[in-house]
DNA sequence: CATGAATGAGCCTTCATTCAT
DNA sequence: AATGAATGAAGGCTCATTCAT
């Protein structure tokens, strides 16, 4: 019943989680281009290189890869923020340093971030999973001025830095900015003030 | 997974303007209930009291609604704070009445804003009209503190404290910060602070 | 986006009611013939002169046109049957059309009885309806016994003797008994045998 | 909706014909508690401790381990039916102990039962494999009545006795009688005298 | 013999949109 | 101006089946 047209020489079979990699990538890609809206779990396992039943081999739903896109490529870039800013004793370089990586970061994803805060806003599970991202960032960064001897600080300021620096990076990511007619330069300026003067005594 | 209540009872048949703002005022209560992809045009048709042609007879698209829902009711709003703000004569007051009133609004027109923003993460116009709210805040900002004989501040500073304001009052609406363990109070203190330095020489 | 291509002038427009009346007529021929399984939705609905959303305008999936189209067409006959067999006092008689009409039913929707049995295995709501049909029968069969003086049968009996009417006249219909090599009007003979020994004392 | 127990552990690798006989008794399970279209081939393999392509190795398709199981096992307990039968020499112990034995079976295997009167209604296959098992009904029935000396029979008489008894059992098993408020009790002698007076002169 | 990753046709269902009334 | 029945493209997901290892 089923007909057979090697459609392009039936992709390389590999073990599970090669194939589970390579339709998170697809995914992040995809949706990042066109939006979780924008594209169909079809699509995203054609752009992987499979049929569509190869997708829910390995995800219970379309939800499911999004989030999961979302940790494996934001997470992996934190871990390299992570590794790049502890290379760096001084505060102004580690200032510097976080401000550009996360605005490279939100420029890279821009689609997928936006996706992902969309579904937040209406998913439970997204949300518990985009709080534990938070979470992660606001340790962080708390370790980071730990390491620095910077003052006391309260969770409420931390937060508020971060959702500064991370919504400033989105409209930067975007072209809010240049549309406001607001340079790039000197905002990145003020974020890295910002993040600088969180990390050490006023 | 998508409520609907509100099947209107409301007297159709009235002018266009009417039956437009009733269409307008159903969507922007549904979509903020539901989300945008958790209703459909019908339901909000039908929340406003009408079937589902009359909507298409007003809109081009159910896309046009949302965006007429945000411009008629977030913009009345900041008409309101607009009003408000300007009736108070030193610049601590103001700051705080800022931040309470945004922080009101976001938490009033949570889903409304979630579902806003994700298409403009994907809609050239809903971009472009976003962007316009954005201008409006600029100038109102820039307005308020010439009135208080504030120093001058770049416009980054001034889009940076907006972004801060704006992101972190939405991760208030949505529960964000309280399950990231950080308080209220603190939270809106730090928001206050920020306002006023921005209204004030340092 | 939507592209309109006239696939056969439009159905004519009718009421809900009428539009119900078609599907379920077109799921119960579609049915009997090709089974359950063997249709899907999309095809009940085109087979009605309608496009597939207009299904589930009308019913909430597709389990439940099988249970109303089973409601609606074998209800209606046995309303005839009823009608027929009141129309004649003599217990020969009445138990001489009742199996006809049994027979001449289980006949006609051999295939659906097929689909609506299986799903009755399976399914509870379907399970449900199913027993209601087979209580109507029991009461029909006690009152038929009251009209005619026949003597007290328990209601094991009248049950055992339902039974083997319809599963005999399934029989009949599936070609089953003439594949064992036993004859139809022997078999029609027990039956009627069967029938007007629970009207009558013995 | 699909229950997926029984993930047998049993070591695989032995002859065809224990692989086959393990996946026979698989789908006797897993049939006979999900039904055939409430399982899959995939499960049905897992559940006799195989993977899917062991599956098509030992069968062409679905369907055919549908009617193998039913083969299998119902016809080894007819078996025993008939040589428990055998060992009896009076009529009435004969007869209880048909109507047990019947009995027990459909209510062991109802889901079994089920799935497969479905597909006998749709698949020439089965149908004709369906048909051999009450051949062999028949010439049981016949050889006990000659057994005990009892009176001809025309065969329409044993089809209906056949049939009776068989949907009666079904009724009994799924539930149907109890929920008719038919008592268990009188419909088992209901079809023993009727089994009874098959066997004996009137 | 057995594996299990992969397939892909196709089913069920939704919903933005149209148009005859 | 309003209606609401109808549309139909398309999306999420399943599962019988295959085949390279």
């Amino acid at each position: 019943m089923a007909t057979q047209r090697t459609r392009a020489l039936r992709p390389a079979r590999g073990t599970p989680a090669d194939t589970r990699r390579r339709l998170v990538a697809a995914a992040a890609t995809v949706i990042n281009r066109d939006g979780y809206h924008g594209t169909d779990s079809n699509r995203i396992a054609r752009a992987a290189g499979y049929a569509p039943g190869t997708f829910y081999k390995h995800f219970p739903d379309k939800r499911a890869i999004l989030l999961a896109a979302y940790a494996e490529w934001v997470n992996g870039e934190w871990a390299a923020i992570e590794a790049e800013v502890r290379a760096h004793p001084r505060p102004a370089v580690v200032a510097a340093r976080v401000v550009d990586l996360v605005l490279a970061l939100h420029r890279r994803w821009r689609g997928l971030r936006s996706s992902v805060l969309a579904l937040v806003g209406s998913d439970p599970t997204a949300r518990r999973f985009y709080r534990e991202q938070r979470h992660r960032q606001l340790h962080l960064l708390a370790e980071l001025r730990g390491v620095h001897g910077g003052p006391a600080r309260s969770a409420a300021e931390d937060a508020v830095l971060l959702y500064a620096l991370e919504r400033t990076c989105d409209a930067v990511a975007n072209g809010e900015l240049r549309a406001l007619g607001v340079g790039l330069a000197p905002t990145v300026r003020v974020l890295r003030t910002l993040v600088y003067r969180q990390l050490v005594r006023d």
